[in-house]
RNA sequence: GGGCGGUUAGCUCAGCGGGAGAGCGCUGCGUUGACAUCGCAGAGGUCACUGGUUCGAUCCCAGUACCGCCCA
């Protein structure tokens, strides 16, 4: 076995070992197992994206849950893929195109798709070779693609059946429409923004001369499409008005004044123009009142033929100038506030949505919702943390029809064709439709197919089952269908998780998972959303170039506590990065004491106490760890394997052995050196899933081993081996050395120096582990002597019933000697008043439980035999 | 306006009915063998505020303040 250098290079190790798991095919999924199996689905990152420290954190957690649960020996599946991204990816090519002065309509539709081919095939492979630099482990074998063969004929059948079933319907709607990238987009596609704006107040003249009324509106542009005006119904000042018509200015239009409770009396003049066709609010009031809907827009936002000649083909800020300036001219104009309201937004192309009035494809997302909403009510599905099935609820509840047509040319197309007269065939195929249209028209006709192409979170809605093979009924499909647990960020519940319950349960019948584990965003070190405008962002990859990929992962990992965001600081990858280090180097000392694995060995047989303890330790963390795992308590992962490797094995276990090691006890030392390299395995088990590449790595180089500690499996542990007894002693030895050492450094005892310590008024089973520990205590305190003979001028100490003196060497300051004892005595005074305090009160005793009351007691008694003593010490 | 989350050591955060914890930072001491990417010791906290429930509240409940997010 070659000597481990002096410290981990993840550099010259990651690459290597990933290459080697990928190779031996330990990633993959055993449809043919006898296994139960373990499902993820990988929430497909867009194609041609990179990765980012929120795809680092999902990833990472999906990685350790896969890996414990293979380690486990489930057959894991994680099944990874990606999406095509429809308006992210055709916005990348647009712009590249524009570079060179081309639209995409100068190179026509087939054209252009194979440009974004091109794209796809160009950048399509970043991701994933980043989430291989990050350890991920799916079985990249089953790598899909939204666009794919079989995915895409999925969603085929799949808008098919629901148009089939009404569920999916054509309908002439408002719909937010992005005027830049000319597209219908839904309504989770839009963010409102506070903006700076103004609230103008325009006269509108009554058509019986008998005056004017005063509407107040943040869109004057839009009042060409005003088909009433509307005041509340019990608004006292416009009450004779109700039924009067206006005078609608410039158009020259008579529009009525109708009652309608959409109107604020607080708001502006408390009367508002009514646009049907251009707000949501003022559709459902023109709905109400049977108003017509003039539209004054075309696609881009520019006024159209329903506007006066003077505001034809303006641009809708152009025209909101020019109305209120022409208002103003014609003495309409009554004031103009400031105002601050909330604009809505596209989230890709960063345009000013606007209300449109468009023929779209909708899904009947109420119906699919229903037993979507009662999966989760039932607990079908759970949310972990529970509180986000709030956040579910309260959107699925209040769902609207979800708009599924976009006006872009990547993506999945729209099987819909139109006959000459727009009769509607929906199929899955052209020749289908043809059939159909044949039917219907007692004839051949020509058909045109629907230009418009699906939302990509249509397809991705149908992730969980049409990656593993659906709608074929594949060996996959069966088996791994539903999953168990998607791990995914808060932000994409109503995207994503909502969609995939509904086409889960309705075309399969079931929940497409059962546990939903919401993480949190990750944010830099000062609480800032990362984001290229404010040029925070830090690049998971870098992190991992300088620090290695398990020190990121650990990092992630312990960070990920439920329900808050994370602050993530290069300091803490910088100390995860440490904390790898530290293991190496234990691992390191290990071989070079000889402290290789022996198969034989027993944990069970152990016969020495310290190595009792440590395998008892040993057994208990693997239970703490199963636990927090299966409790997706990841915070809790980390710091339980990071609390025994650092404090347990490496800062108590490894000393305490040292001296046995070089001791002379030829079975001690057999037994010790087989234990050490024991739990050093354990260690590399347990840490694998959060820390695959270092661990698989020590592994490899501390022993002949004849399989991957990726594959291998992880270790159970009888309860029995946790020996409370052992644990008792050597915390004992533990509280004596601190008690030493914390002595020491308050005297200033230099630290080579070895002093005297004695033990008097040790009861047996004290003496009994004075003796049994002699070595370990001299050497880790650094005693010369260590025995039960009282030294007088020596520094006293309380150890439960004993008491210690050690003898420095050297004359003892009694300035120091003094503020150490009263200060002592100031902290016992408080502790005993306290307990005193409770235990006089009668109803602590007669209602609290017994252990509690007897624990009390007991903490009263050591605390006042304490303070006796060390009182008498001081005088 | 409605909902959710947060407020604990200088910083970042755990804990969540009976003795306040970790990491980083800070202070002191310490390098000839696993590790200075380190060790040992230490300082540092009316657990936001006000009430309530309870024998007992950092923890449960209600309210207040401030911060953050989501939905109107």
């Amino acid at each position: 076995m070659k000597e481990l250098e002096k410290t981990y290079c993840a550099e010259a190790v990651e690459g290597a070992r990933y290459d080697a798991w990928e190779k031996a095919g330990a990633f993959a999924a055993d449809t043919g197992s006898p296994a139960t199996p373990f499902t993820i689905m990988m929430p497909p990152p867009n194609v041609t994206g990179s990765l980012h420290m929120g795809h680092a954190l999902n990833h990472t957690l999906q990685d350790i849950l896969t890996r414990y649960h293979r380690m486990k020996g489930r057959d894991a599946l994680w099944q990874p893929g990606t999406d095509h991204a429809g308006i992210a990816t055709q916005m990348v090519v647009e712009r590249q195109l524009a570079e060179k002065g081309v639209t995409r309509h100068d190179l026509g539709r087939d054209a252009f798709v194979e440009r974004v081919w091109e794209w796809k095939k160009e950048s399509g492979g970043t991701i994933t070779r980043q989430l291989r630099r990050l350890g991920a482990s799916p079985d990249w074998e089953k790598e899909r693609f939204t666009l794919d063969a079989g995915l895409s004929e999925a969603v085929t059948k799949v808008f098919v059946e629901l148009h089939k079933a009404g569920l999916i319907y054509r309908d002439k709607r408002l719909v937010n429409w992005d005027c830049e990238l000319l597209t219908a987009i839904s309504d989770l596609e839009v963010v409102q923004k506070e903006t700076k704006g103004h609230l103008w107040h325009f006269r509108y003249p009554l058509e019986d001369g008998s005056g004017h009324i005063v509407v107040a509106t943040t869109r004057p542009e839009t009042m060409f499409g005003d088909t009433a005006v509307a005041v509340h119904p019990e608004d006292a000042r416009y009450q004779h008005l109700v039924g009067k018509q206006v005078r609608l200015p410039i158009s020259d239009r008579l529009i009525p004044i109708v009652a309608d409770e959409h109107s604020d009396p607080e708001m502006g003049s408390g009367a508002v123009k009514i646009t049907p066709a251009h707000d949501f609010n003022d559709f459902e009031v023109g709905r109400r009142h049977d108003l017509p809907l003039v539209n004054v827009f075309d696609a881009k936002a520019h006024l159209n033929e329903n506007a006066p000649e003077a505001y034809r083909g303006l641009d809708r800020f152009a025209a909101r100038e020019k109305v209120v300036a022409e208002m103003e001219s014609l003495d309409l104009l009554e004031q103009v506030e400031d105002h601050v309201h909330a604009l809505p937004y596209g989230d890709r192309s960063g345009a000013v949505i606007e209300p449109y009035l468009t023929d779209q494809w909708f899904v009947d997302a109420n119906t699919l919702a229903q037993p979507a909403i009662e999966a989760v009510e039932t607990g079908k599905t759970r949310f972990v943390p529970k509180h986000w099935e709030n956040t579910y609820f309260e959107w699925m509840r209040n769902i609207q029809p979800w708009c599924i047509s976009r006006q872009l040319w990547w993506g999945h197309r729209i099987p819909a064709w139109y006959g000459p007269d727009n009769e509607i065939f929906v199929a899955a195929t052209e020749e289908d439709a043809q059939a159909a249209a044949k039917a219907h028209y007692g004839k051949d006709a020509e058909l045109t197919r629907d230009p418009d192409v699906l939302d990509t979170w249509f397809s991705s809605a149908l992730w969980p089952f049409s990656t593993l093979g659906w709608p074929e009924q594949t060996p996959e499909l069966q088996r791994y269908y539903p999953t168990d647990v998607l791990v995914t960020g808060f932000d994409i519940i109503f995207f994503w998780v909502a969609r995939m319950m509904m086409m889960g349960l309705h075309f399969m019948g079931d929940v497409p998972f059962r546990t939903v584990y919401i993480h949190a965003l990750v944010r830099d070190a000062s609480g800032q959303k990362m984001s290229k405008s404010k040029g925070n962002i830090i690049d998971p990859l870098e992190l991992i170039d300088r620090y290695g990929c398990d020190a990121l992962r650990f990092t992630l990992t312990a960070l990920a506590s439920p329900g808050r965001d994370i602050k993530l600081s290069e300091g803490r990858v910088e100390s995860s990065r440490n904390f790898a280090t530290k293991l190496w180097n234990a691992a390191r000392y290990c071989q070079l004491a000889k402290c290789a694995p022996d198969p034989d060995f027993n944990p069970g047989t152990a016969s020495l106490t310290v190595n009792r303890w440590i395998i008892g330790h040993v057994a208990k963390l693997a239970g703490d760890l199963e636990q927090a795992l299966a409790a997706y308590r990841f915070n809790d992962v980390a710091s339980v394997l990071h609390h025994f490797v650092r404090g347990t094995f490496c800062d108590w276990y490894l000393e305490f052995t040292k001296p046995i090691l070089s001791g002379g006890d030829e079975n001690a030392t057999q037994e010790t050196r087989a234990t050490t390299a024991w739990v050093l395995d354990q260690i590399l088990h347990l840490l694998h899933p959060v820390m695959p590449f270092l661990t698989e790595d020590l592994w490899q180089k501390t022993g002949n081993r004849d399989e991957m500690l990726m594959t291998s499996a992880w270790p159970s542990f009888d309860r029995g081996l946790i020996d409370a007894a052992a644990m008792e002693e050597m915390d004992w030895v533990v509280r004596l050395i601190t008690e030493i050492r914390s002595i020491r450094s308050e005297f200033q005892v230099p630290q080579k120096r070895l002093v005297g310590v004695s033990l008097e008024g040790a009861n047996a089973a004290t003496a009994k582990r004075m003796e049994t520990h002699d070595a370990i205590i001299k050497t880790l305190a650094k005693l010369e002597r260590f025995g039960s003979a009282g030294d007088d001028g020596a520094i006293p100490f309380v150890l439960d019933e004993a008491t210690g003196r050690l003898s420095p060497g050297d004359a003892i300051d009694m300035t120091v000697q003094k503020a150490r004892l009263s200060e002592d005595v100031r902290k016992l005074d408080k502790e005993v008043e306290k307990i005193e305090k409770k235990l006089g009160n009668r109803d602590f005793l007669a209602r609290a439980p017994e252990d509690v009351v007897a624990e009390q007691r007991a903490r009263l008694a050591e605390a006042e035999a304490t303070r006796t003593k060390k009182q008498g010490w001081l005088s």
